[in-house]
DNA sequence: CCACACCCTTACGTATACGTTAGGTTATAA
DNA sequence: TTATAACCTAACGTATACGTAAGGGTGTGG
């Protein structure tokens, strides 16, 4: 075995350097995402160092919350195009359009942050609460530690039947 | 919180308040999630208002990233301690859980923003480009518009086949 | 030349969160 | 009383991203 990569391997070794199943990149092929660089006279699938590149590429987007389908429609769309140019600009917006989508996950996710943060301080104050009730109890609990404030909307409409 | 109607309702009224479909309150019941507060005699479900409560509650949930199911399992450790300390001290420790998870996606989010953001930052350079050649050429491009800099990953490994 | 890992294609299975008939019943207005 | 809207249960369909056999070739060390 030498050391040198072969510079074409087959599918498991791929799978391999990618940490991905060979079904996975079966999968991304059925779609149209990822071609092999050739066959082996005997019908393997023979990959180079760029199908590696290709593949971390689809990780990242996926990362984006880009779908397998959103990925393939934008290949598409991005070899449509004549000139380099024209289908840069292509990937341009479809950048900035998930660039406006992540900003707005970024900031629900900063609301729904704090309002945890809020509904974990009230609950906060149940940890030396002495009643031995059931949580139905809770409904109309007054407790001091937290009477001054009403219950965040994730604590408030909890303790109730099914 | 929510008021005086008739008291109770059909699940088509409440569909219509929650903005669901009838067949996902349904299927709120199957999964444990939600009952109806009675049935009509002829079998119609009967809600009251805090029906209502309670879906909305799953639908934060939701977008914290929770299951329906991981909600189901939650519902089941709420109500399986006697007291109501108890039950609050489940309910703290499932949201911090979900807390700690919110703060990476943020930060993971956030990255993936800086990323996306420096890779239209480079990409604009491309609008000004006169190359008339497909974008395989873009590969080779020494434009000094963004030369300074390598490509970020996000562009770097797209113009190739496929 | 053979064993055995690795690869091939085809195709059905899985989990999630519902959508969509299908066939029949209940409630209400005319 | 009857039309019809809304409801009932049961059950199969949908999209996503693969997992998991099944049945059979390929490639290579010994």
């Amino acid at each position: 075995m030498s050391s040198a990569s072969p510079s074409t391997y087959r599918i498991g070794e791929l799978a391999k350097r990618v940490g991905k199943t060979v079904r996975t990149i079966h999968f991304y092929e059925e779609l149209g995402l990822l071609r092999p660089a050739e066959r082996s006279p005997g019908g393997f699938r023979m990959y180079t160092d760029h199908a590696l590149d290709r593949i971390h590429w689809i990780e990242r987007l996926q990362e984006l919350g880009f779908s397998l389908n959103d990925i393939k429609q934008f290949l598409a769309a991005f070899h449509a195009h004549d000139t380099g140019p024209e289908s840069m600009g292509a990937l341009r917006s479809f950048y900035g359009e998930k660039l406006a989508e992540t900003q707005q996950a970024i900031a629900r996710l900063q609301t729904l942050e704090s309002e945890l943060s809020a509904s974990i301080a009230y609950l906060e104050a149940c940890t030396t609460c002495t009643m031995t009730e059931s949580v139905q109890a809770c409904a109309a609990c007054n407790d001091s530690q937290h009477s001054d404030s009403d219950a965040p909307r994730l604590v408030a409409t909890i303790a109730a039947p099914a």
